[in-house]
DNA sequence: GTGAAAGCGCTAACAC
DNA sequence: GTGTTAGCGCTTTCAC
């Protein structure tokens, strides 16, 4: 444990043991208060010390340590993140926003997947709780079952899915107005009826998702058939897969389809290609939140886009905010979602097909 | 600084103040030394006094603290990984690789993207260094700058790509032999001029997959065109777009053309598709490195497929073995890539097209 | 087996 | 402005 400290007298940087303040504090010939201030850019130094300590500083090669200044300050600069799977693009965009605002913050990222499993969850939250992450952001599994969140004290934000009682800071998009916006799509071009490939309806996003569509059906003065809608077992691709095959193969096969994920979308596709199903002749496709192969494939896919990266973001602020004391009332931001309209429900109007970022075609969903 | 310590007495959990292990000893009336004894699960504590403290724990619903537990034992249970971009598929994988095998361990992953910027991955380099993650896995962006990597003592693992004279593990796929295939390939289908669609040859392994271009077309005693190699000015899909225009708009257009990286795929699948190209018709594509995608496309894309998912997996098991304090000389891991043939460069000896995980048409490339 | 005591390297009152 | 002095909550000798 007590480590011989380094007090080389050469001129180059110390070796072996690990340099700390007061070794920088000795050699500057200042109170190691005086040392931490300048290192630390606090308080009051003048402007000699603070070169003193500086040149002493990096004579030695010294590096802070972050974990002893997080044990005595009680802030760890650091910010835990829960996702369903990192590899999923969706994820990993909306980690990539939140990596974006804390990092220029000094913060440092920590990740973990849930795997859209309550459990593994809750140890992640437990491990960010035991780290003492100054912040959490979660996309959390289930919209019953957030006792591990109830964290007085702590700062929380939810993202991309919100949970009813839960009274903290939550950024989503509006999942139910881009479900409707979809459904309302396919209904305008003459579908009656419509099936949904979808992941579990336990996803706080997703099952909104299915409220926006049951919801543009009612408003179509058109009945829900709960046949058309094949939940997935899995938030995966064969899951998806799986389920666009049993509503595709039934006898009385819809002409149109809602996918309410990528993952879902992805598995569809290529159900549809392996049935020798045609978009849109043969089945119409329109999907919550947009890829990059979307547009790649041939017909691209219409789709409603999420502003995914701004999600991250703008959770990345609320929680920065959070723990810089914040304290005004917990907010439910919700961001807009974005129809675009390709090719793989036909066309509608000659409007052209567009791509995600093309004017003309893209409508504001919401 | 000096928050009212929790001693209500209620059966029920503390409310306010963080309960400590000096809270659980008292309660349990044990000293402090075995209360951490019992809770950490090291040194000898009687099965009596363990279910005391135990049930004090509870009781009092108390919460190790990681950072105190750091700064006292010197291991902070966590690993930092930089990779170029999370929301590249191909790093969302592998994080997602390392994830798995390091959280099941008890250890927490600290993120960081570098945006192929060494500037960027020195700074991450040194927010891990001094929040004294135990190891550290780093993609690196380039292999000429690596003075930062050069830490005597702290575990470091190279994945995806190596350094030239850093002698510590690193993880890869056989790049070069890869890349040598992929080119062969097309060679044995009868093409002789044959473009490149690349990433900065700064980035290691793009570079060993260049050099496995060139190896493979001195093979077949052909010389290298540098004219056919166009370079995308960034890692990014536009990037890879602009490059790959250039390069199949000039008046001798290429018949086939080899991409270095994923997104060098889709920027040249966009490419070919707003020139009004046909694969394998008018240009026959292989492409390094797999994605769903990839298969959804018309006609689907044969590609040298990397092991990612393994390839963060075995990093991740290399950073713990060192953290454990294997001693044993560095290891360079080479796993192998494997050649898919799909459709997009024709078919040869009327090999079926296959998917990612058939077998049949799949065969090792190294 | 168990407890007392000395830190880990830093921050933060508070007095000067 | 600067130094002194207590800790932050845990691990880890070292006696007993």
């Amino acid at each position: 444990m007590s480590a011989p400290k380094a007090t080389s007298q050469s001129e180059t940087a110390a070796r072996r043991a690990p340099v700390t303040l007061r070794d920088v504090a000795r050699r500057a010939n200042v109170s190691q208060a005086t040392a931490a201030r300048a290192m630390g850019g606090y308080g009051y130094v003048s402007a000699n010390r603070r070169r003193r300590v500086e040149q002493a500083a990096d004579e030695l090669g010294y590096r802070s340590n972050d974990i002893a200044r997080a044990l005595a300050s009680g802030s760890t600069k650091t910010v835990g993140l829960v996702v369903g799977d990192i590899e999923n693009p969706f994820f990993a965009a909306l980690a990539r926003g939140v990596a974006d605002v804390v990092e220029a913050e000094g913060y440092t990222l920590l990740l973990a997947n849930s795997d859209e499993d309550i459990e593994r969850e809750q140890r992640a939250v437990e491990a960010f709780r035991t780290r003492l992450v100054d912040g959490l952001i979660v996309a959390p599994v289930t919209g019953s079952d957030s006792a591990h969140l109830h964290q007085p004290g702590w700062p929380l934000v939810l993202v991309d899915r919100s949970i009813r009682g839960l009274d903290v800071d939550t950024v989503t998009v509006t999942n139910a107005r881009g479900a409707r916006v979809a459904v309302e799509h396919l209904l305008a071009l003459g579908h009656r009826r419509i099936g949904v490939v979808t992941d579990s309806a336990e996803i706080p996003s997703i099952s909104q998702r299915l409220r926006g569509y049951r919801s543009a059906l009612r408003g179509a003065g058109l009945a829900v058939d709960d046949a058309l809608i094949a939940v997935a077992e899995s938030s995966t691709l064969s899951g998806g897969y799986a389920a666009a095959r049993a509503l595709l193969e039934r006898a009385d096969r819809v002409r149109a389809v809602f996918t309410t994920s990528n993952v879902m979308t992805a598995g569809a596709t290529r159900a549809l290609q392996d049935l020798g199903l045609k978009m849109p002749a043969d089945v119409a496709l329109i999907a919550f939140d947009d890829l990059e192969w979307t547009t790649i494939v041939e017909p691209p896919i219409t789709v409603i886009a999420q502003p995914v990266l701004e999600l991250g973001r703008t959770a990345g602020r609320r929680i920065l905010a959070r723990v810089g004391g914040d304290n005004s009332p917990a907010q439910r931001i919700r961001l807009p979602t974005q129809l675009i309209v390709r090719a793989s429900c036909g066309e509608r109007d000659g409007a052209v097909p567009a791509r995600a970022g093309d004017a003309p075609a893209a409508v504001p969903a919401a």
